[in-house]
Order: C-alpha cells, then sequence, then structure tokens
DNA sequence: TTGCTCCTCACGTCACGTGAGGTGGC
DNA sequence: TTGCTCCTCACGTCACGTGAGGTGGC
C-alpha cells in the first residue's frame, strides 16, 4: 500500500482501489461488485486502463456501506438509503429490515431449541429410546377400519394362539398398528409373536411369519386398562415431537401384562413404541 | 391426487411424484431436486419415460428430511444423516450445525439491537441531531501535527479576526478537524466565520472563502475549559457509534463561549459535531 | 382427442469468492 | 526489466424457483 492514508485527510488526491481497499476493510473484490452494482461508484475511472480512482470523501461512505452490510441489509436496500437523503426513507428501509431479522431471528431461534432437545431428549422418566433388533414374527395381518379393531384383535388371538404353540413364543404377545388407523379410520394391522428364524406354521391358519427390520423405538408404558390409553399415546407424541425425529408411521403395542394374565385391570401393562430416528446414543438399549 | 392416501399405510404401491409431493408438503420441485442431490431417491424410476416413483415407506424418511430443513442444516449433512445408521455419527453433525445456528443467532441479535437504536436514537438529553445547512465560511486551513494545534489555532484566530469584520460574521467561531489529527497524529484543519455569499476577503491574508455543503451532526455542548474536552468526545463517539451511522471523518467545533468572552473557564461553551448519517426525521432541526 | 401430469434442460437468485489470462505503472 | 497491482470475463456457491419446450397416461 502507497502512503496516501498518512497524506492527511482533507486531501482530495484520488488513490487506487487497493489503498481505499486497505482503509475501508472491504475486499478489490468487493469493490469491484459494489462499482458494478451501483452502490459506490469510484469518483474516475481511467478510460484507457480502466482503473478506478477513490478519494478520501468516499472512505466515509464506504464504512457506511460496510456497516449497513454487517446489517445484512441487502445491496438494493443499501444502494437506496445512499441515494436519497431523505431521512423518512431511509428509516422505512431500516424498519422493514428489522421486521425481517426479528421473524429470522425467532425462527432460527425456535431451530436452535428444537436442535438441543435433539441433542438432549431430556431424561423423562417415562419416556425411553429403545433399539428393538431385527427379528422375525409369526404374525396375523388385516387392514381394518378403527371401530372394528376390537372385535379383529379377539378373533387374531385367538388364531395366533392357536397357530404359534407357548413354547414357540420369544416373548409376549405384541401389535403393530399403522397410524394411518388413527389417523384416516383405516389402516394396516398386525397381531404378533416372536419367534425364531425357521419356525413352522400351518400356512392354512392365517398365521405368517415375517422378517422384519430392526427399530428405534420412543417407548412409554401404559399402566391399567385401554381405556385412558389415548392419554399415554399423546404424552408420548407430544415428547417425539418435541424431542426427537420420528420416522415412520406405526405404533408397536407389547402387552407385558394383560387381561389373559390377570383379571385386574390396574395390574396390566402395555408398551407403547414409536419409531424414530436415533441421534444420541446416550439411552438404554 | 389420486386416491393412492387413502389406500391405507403398509401398502407397498408406488405413487407418482404429485401425490407423494402432497403428503409430504415437499414440492415436486424440491423431490427433484433431493433425487438429483441423492438425499432422497424415488423407489423407482421408469426408464423409458423417467416418471418417478415413490413408496408409503419413503413418506416417513421425507418427512424427517423436511424436518431437518426446517431446521436449516444443510443438504449435505441432510444426506450424511440419512445414510449412516451411527447414532453418534448423526448427533455430531447435529451438535456442529447447533453451533452454527448458535454463532448466527447471535449476530442477527446484535444486528437487531444495532437498528433498534438507529431508529430509536435513545433521547439522549446531552446528544442532540442537528442539520448544518450548506453555507460559506471564511476559513483558515492547515495540515499541521496535533502538537502544534493549539499554536496553530492561536495564528489563525488572529489572522481570522484581522481579515473578517465582526459586521461580516454570521456566527460565532468554528473550526473543523480531521479525525486523522487525532488518529495518525496529522491531519487538515480550519477556523471559520460563517459568512454570507459574495464576502470579500483580502487574498493575501491568507483566509479564504469556502462553499460548505449541508451536513448532518450528532452534536453534544462541552462546557468548561478544554482540559475534559477528551471525555465529551469519547461520550459523543459511543453515543453514535451505538446510536448512528458516522459518516465523514471531521469533527466540527463551534466555540459558543469561549476565553475571548470570558475568562472565566466554566462558562466556555464548545459545541462538538460529528458528521452521521440521518435516518430519522425525529429529532430537533 | 383433450387436459393434466410428468420430464429435461437451462437460467435466475444473492453477494460476493475464485481462478484464468492478460496488462499497466513504478 | 522485474514484480506488483490492476483489469475483465466467467464460473462456483446454496437450495431450490421459474420458465421453455416437449411428452406420457387416462
Amino acid at each position: 500500500m502507497s502512503s496516501v492514508g498518512t497524506n492527511g485527510a482533507g486531501t482530495n488526491g484520488a488513490m487506487t482501489i487497493g489503498d481505499f481497499a486497505a482503509l475501508t476493510h472491504l475486499s478489490i473484490r468487493t469493490l469491484r461488485h459494489y462499482h458494478q452494482a451501483g452502490v459506490l461508484e469510484p469518483a474516475e475511472v481511467d478510460p484507457s486502463s480502466g482503473y478506478r480512482r477513490y478519494t478520501h470523501e468516499q472512505i466515509a461512505t464506504a464504512r457506511v456501506i460496510h456497516r449497513l452490510r454487517e446489517l445484512d441489509l441487502p445491496l438494493p436496500q443499501v444502494k437506496t438509503i445512499m441515494a436519497t437523503d431523505d431521512p423518512a426513507q431511509r428509516s422505512s428501509i431500516i424498519a422493514e429490515h428489522l421486521q425481517r431479522l426479528e421473524a429470522e431471528l425467532a425462527r432460527t431461534r425456535s431451530a436452535v431449541t428444537a436442535l438441543h432437545r435433539l441433542l438432549q431428549p431430556e431424561p423423562d422418566p417415562v419416556v425411553e429410546l429403545r433399539t428393538l433388533p431385527a427379528r422375525h414374527v409369526a404374525a396375523v395381518r388385516a387392514t381394518v377400519d378403527h371401530d372394528d379393531v376390537l372385535a379383529w384383535y379377539d378373533s387374531a388371538v385367538a388364531v395366533l394362539d392357536a397357530a404359534v404353540p407357548p413354547a414357540s413364543r420369544r416373548g409376549p404377545l405384541s401389535g403393530r398398528y399403522a397410524n394411518a388407523l388413527f389417523a384416516e379410520g383405516t389402516g394396516s394391522v398386525s397381531l404378533e409373536y416372536t419367534v425364531d428364524h425357521g419356525v413352522r406354521v400351518n400356512p392354512l391358519s392365517g398365521v405368517e411369519v415375517l422378517a422384519l427390520p430392526a427399530v428405534e423405538l420412543a417407548v412409554v408404558v401404559h399402566e391399567g386398562d385401554h381405556g385412558t390409553i389415548d392419554e399415554t399415546y399423546s404424552r408420548l407424541g407430544t415428547w417425539v415431537r418435541e424431542h426427537a425425529l420420528t420416522i415412520g408411521d406405526v405404533v408397536h403395542e407389547t402387552y407385558l401384562v394383560g387381561p389373559r394374565d390377570t383379571p385386574d385391570p390396574s395390574a396390566w401393562r402395555t408398551e407403547i413404541g414409536w419409531p424414530v430416528l436415533r441421534l444420541s446414543s446416550s439411552s438404554t438399549d
């Protein structure tokens, strides 16, 4: 850089784009861009070489532009502000920009909160993240209306119990319910026992053996009869919306303790699982 | 849209891009973009027509992608998250993104604060925004070192008083000082009386008549002698940095009451003005 | 057959940054 | 004369949006 900067302010001598860039903390590229955009025109352009010349008076203008850009004011608005001398127009441009920024601020703030929650799924004692490994199940499947689910359930249990002897079962009875069942009134459902790979089931019984992929579940246990299971569902739904990314629309239910185990409804235990995208490994497996 | 959505979840029938777009609230353009970017590939592409086919299972994936984009996660990171099944890698991507967002949040927040202050220049009783109109001045100018300012001032006053009779003066003595004087130790300075256009001054006296453009000033009055004027300068400087956009590097001083008016330093009044870009019209003119 | 949907280029957005390839000034 | 600075294209960035112009499927 030449010694232009020490010539004393108020001197009218023009300076090169390099000197001007150094004095204004704007890059040469940016200055050329501002020239082309008509936001900050050099005081003079050499017609033969195309060299730009800037004056000391333009330093102040460049600084204001720099500041407005720091505040993310778009270039066209910067141009308007510098071109007008109407304070009212200037302030309305600033005010409008402020509104945009405040909206963006709110959006970013909520995104930050959401990301925080995704990373720190708030140790809610009732909700747990669990990996359900790949497995084989003996299943009775159907597509049913919401109103027919209970009737279908009873008959499916009978079919399943008849076809899968207790010795073949590797866990309690469980079911999977497509969300469409609740959202649209009709959906596919499946009642299942986990079984070993290769187990034989009478193909005429209505029971199939399925290979199911591993799945990550947000899990909650509902206590008592199913009259109030909606509350547990909604609690799980809320937690998942806020603390995880749902993936898949199939709810998993596992009947840990049910009417077939004890007639006392207050002792029943139903586990509800919602498929999620697993982000952290901090929870129970 | 076809009735695909009511076929019941779990059905494997593929659907067109239009149906899929409607179900996922992603635009067709966006889905094609995600296909090209490898973020969400259609389950099937017709080799002859190029038609994309999506399955119901992909809806959940699309929703997760949608959510991650709402959180402003860049597409390459979205792609990585969807492609890996390592929760640790996922969470590190999210955590890194969270950091970026928080930095952006802080930046935007400070910009919003700055814009607020620009629009509402906080009615500080000591600082005032004022328009100094275009005018003519009789001036003695020089480029001096900081240490020589006082000596220069004394001689300049003498020259000016001799050349401009009291009847020609249209206001008190004033001066303009380039910021370089303080910042770099040397700068151009000018001591002036406002005069009528066309006033005659002996060209050999060292006094020139200048036409000065209008300027917007943030103004503060310093009371007392100049021993503590630095404090007043710094107060004005702080206010201007926070509440306005400075434009120009020339400080204006007006000697409302000075040693020539009264020997009592506590009665002296010096007005200091800093050029700013005027945004609001709410202040005094 | 007529709409409707789908397709592929190819360019625009925003504020510059990044080369490529060449030239003026001390 | 050698560096250094400056110049003008022209393309890349980011995540799509917007036509243009054409075609498949009911």
